[in-house]
DNA sequence: AGCACGCCGACT
DNA sequence: GTCGGCGTGCTC
């Protein structure tokens, strides 16, 4: 009997492919059921070699072709093993995990109630209950201004791999400028892969595409959406649409980026400066620097959008490897609300509020217009304090303090493990009883605004008040309805929506962002303030924008309040070429874990060591830091250090790490540690 | 990562 | 005597 050798890849920690073999031959990208151990897994043949590489006498046989899909593409299969090769994992935590969860669980082929797989079972539903689409309302086309006429101008669809970075205000149209390249790209019979940040910037723009992504005869294309929220059945079911070329155009998350495209035309990269885009878990990828990749080999234009990009994207726009098409103008011809700062170190605060935001607050209350309060700290006070001893609230499991929550029960929660715990009623340490919250969060801020403006309805939006499932969304039909006159949120406020009569934004407690270890966090209050500030006075003109601080005179203040992302963004460059930091230098960032500081230290000492080794390619162009332990050291239980690695040549730290990584494992093994390997980190 | 095997502590 | 703790080793 014949032996067609399949090397397949498989979704476990182990560096390589699986010789197996069937009877007759297999295609390259298809899914197989195989035995792996004692278990049951797919995977997808990568490679059909002449000859096994493992003992030939040990190679199993696969239990099941997997054919109710047709086998990967080959561009497909290229960017899996790109992403593969350059985030330093194997190619079976790429192939497997993106799939839709019922084309990798093998419980969906082999079960009992599993007759003829998921696909057939799908088809089969879908000939019983065959739902029309339903006709979305036609929105009209809004006339383009000379900006955006001028950057339409400059978008080539049909001239291969070009990269544009659309930068342009909140409120300039850069959406309609997208819908604008999309038609275009729609009418050559093309798909169109259309990524958002967040899921819950999917409906709106779901809405915006349906209603505006129509033909010459007026049909709609045909829209899928994919995200993480959407049911497995659901997930599957638009996968397929998009696979088979039903579907003309894709919008999605990250997970999108994924999704095998056979007429892929142009993808648009939405708020590319998002870190949502990083994935944090399992393969670390960015699908945004992925959807460059993926345009390059494709031979297809990707747009990014955002009015504050990455210093990143805007470095590669100066440099000229990206087009940078700017929309300055707001499109409703309503001016930019002004930022201005209260200084407050001169104001005398009441509660932390200053009296400018104050009288603010009460002239917008008197003209029934709508008011945002910001601060990014949930909860009701950061931390509980005894007064006569110094007792902090500390997270028993972490090292940091646990947040008091108040609400229909009160309770302390540490924000980094997520533990809950009663409130202490008097200090552990002396018996103290009058314990005291120090500092606030969102709670103690709606509590001391209800108080202070008894006749306005408050509302708080953060992740406590929306943590039931659609909750979110009714919190904020409430505010689009009218129905309040003070909001107060987190940063789920700041993405998105557009409040039409919101005239008042007030930031408080921006400082903690400024100073903040992390070398990117001076970009990333910039972005947030541009944005939350963006929410404001988008229909009226005359809107404040109020920003509490210590430091008015801080570059990132300074530029907010001229509103000059350029200013900024080429300072922060100028200052990231000085110390040598991204885009200047790559990054790879190793994190170790373990029960003791000591070990993951230790591991990560030792790994510094064999990367001295002067065999290493590449490893003269390579700097290792020392290792440090985590900021937040310890988080339920489990105690954190990172080393971080850095070269100006890219090649050359790839290079380095293939050939550091192996070591590595067998190093933590030997240490008793956990670790990742993270290529480009967001936060160090 | 799973999962099995194996060797020591506190329960019926 | 057995249930179960998690160390160790293996998976084509």
């Amino acid at each position: 009997m014949a032996k067609y050798w399949l090397r397949v890849a498989l979704d476990v920690p182990l560096a390589g492919l699986f010789d197996y073999y069937h009877e007759e031959p297999v295609a390259i990208g298809t899914r197989v059921l195989v035995s792996f151990g004692v278990r049951q897994l797919i995977g997808m043949v990568i490679q059909t070699p002449e000859q096994p590489e493992y003992n030939a006498e040990q190679v199993k046989a696969i239990r099941m072709v997997l054919d109710d899909v047709s086998p990967m593409p080959r561009d497909w299969l290229a960017l899996a093993q790109f992403a593969a090769q350059y985030y330093h994992r194997p190619l079976g935590e790429v192939v497997i995990p993106v799939l839709p969860s019922p084309l990798r669980r093998p419980a969906a082929y082999t079960g009992k109630l599993s007759k003829g797989g998921p696909v057939a079972r799908l088809r089969a539903r879908q000939k019983k209950s065959s739902t029309p689409p339903k006709r979305a309302k036609a929105i009209a086309a809004p006339e383009l201004t000379a900006e955006q006429a001028a950057a339409l101008e400059q978008i080539h669809i049909d001239q291969g791999a070009r990269r544009y970075l659309l930068f342009g205000v909140t409120g300039s149209g850069k959406t309609e400028t997208y819908m604008r390249v999309a038609l275009q790209v729609l009418a050559q019979g093309k798909q169109v892969l259309f990524m958002v940040p967040e899921i819950n910037l999917t409906p709106q723009f779901e809405h915006m595409l349906r209603g505006r992504l129509v033909d010459e005869h007026n049909q709609p294309y045909r829209i899928a959406v994919m995200h993480s929220g959407l049911a497995a059945g659901k997930r599957l079911e638009n996968w397929l649409q998009v696979y088979e070329g039903d579907a003309n155009v894709l919008l999605g998350t990250r997970l999108a980026l994924f999704t095998p495209m056979p007429n892929l035309g142009l993808i648009i990269v939405d708020e590319e400066h998002d870190h949502s885009y990083k994935q944090q878990e399992g393969l670390r990828y960015s699908a945004r620097d992925l959807a460059l990749w993926r345009g390059q080999q494709q031979q297809i234009p990707v747009v990014l959008g955002s009015a504050t990009p990455s210093l990143e994207s805007w470095h590669h726009a100066q440099q000229g490897h990206y087009q940078l098409l700017t929309l300055s103008q707001r499109a409703k011809s309503v001016p930019l609300p002004a930022i201005e700062l209260v200084d407050t170190r001169r104001a005398q605060l009441e509660q932390g509020y200053s009296p400018q935001l104050i009288t603010a607050l009460e002239k917008t209350l008197e003209a029934g217009q709508q008011a945002l309060i910001f601060l990014n700290r949930r909860g009701y006070a950061p931390v509980l304090h005894c007064g006569s001893c110094g007792w902090l609230s500390q997270c028993p499991h972490c090292s940091a303090y646990a947040v008091l929550h108040k609400g229909y029960k009160h309770y302390m929660q540490c924000h980094h493990c997520g533990g809950q715990s009663p409130v202490a009623k008097h200090c552990p340490d002396c018996g103290y009883v009058d314990l005291t919250p120090l500092g606030k969060g969102t709670q103690r801020v709606e509590e001391y605004l209800a108080q202070r403006f008894p006749q306005a309805r408050v509302l708080r939006i953060d992740a406590d008040s929306t943590r039931r499932k659609g909750s979110a969304e009714a919190l904020f039909a409430q505010v689009h309805a009218g129905e309040v006159d003070i909001l107060v949120g987190t940063q789920m406020v700041s993405k998105g929506h557009d409040f039409s009569r919101l005239a008042l934004v007030g930031v408080l407690n921006a400082d903690t962002m400024l100073f903040a270890q992390d070398f990117r966090a001076p970009e990333r209050l910039f972005s947030q303030l541009m944005q939350v500030a963006g929410r404001a006075g988008r229909h009226q003109t005359g809107a404040r924008v109020l920003v509490q601080t210590d430091y008015p005179e801080h570059v990132v203040y300074q530029a907010l309040v001229q509103q000059d992302y350029p200013l900024f963004a080429e300072h922060q460059l100028q200052q990231r070429q000085q110390v040598g930091l991204p885009p200047f230098v790559y990054l790879a960032l190793i994190t170790a874990e373990s029960k003791q500081l000591d070990q993951a230290m230790a591991f990560l000492r030792h790994a510094k060591q064999w990367a001295q080794h002067p065999e290493l390619p590449g490893m003269e162009h390579v700097f290792v830091y020392d290792a440090v332990p985590l900021r937040i050291m310890r988080v339920a239980n489990i105690e954190r250090a990172q080393l971080l690695i850095e070269s100006p040549n890219r090649l050359a730290l790839h290079a380095f790490i293939r050939a550091w990584a192996p070591q590595l494992d067998e190093l933590a093994k030997y240490y008793r540690c956990k670790f990742v390997l993270e290529i480009d980190p967001q936060d160090i």
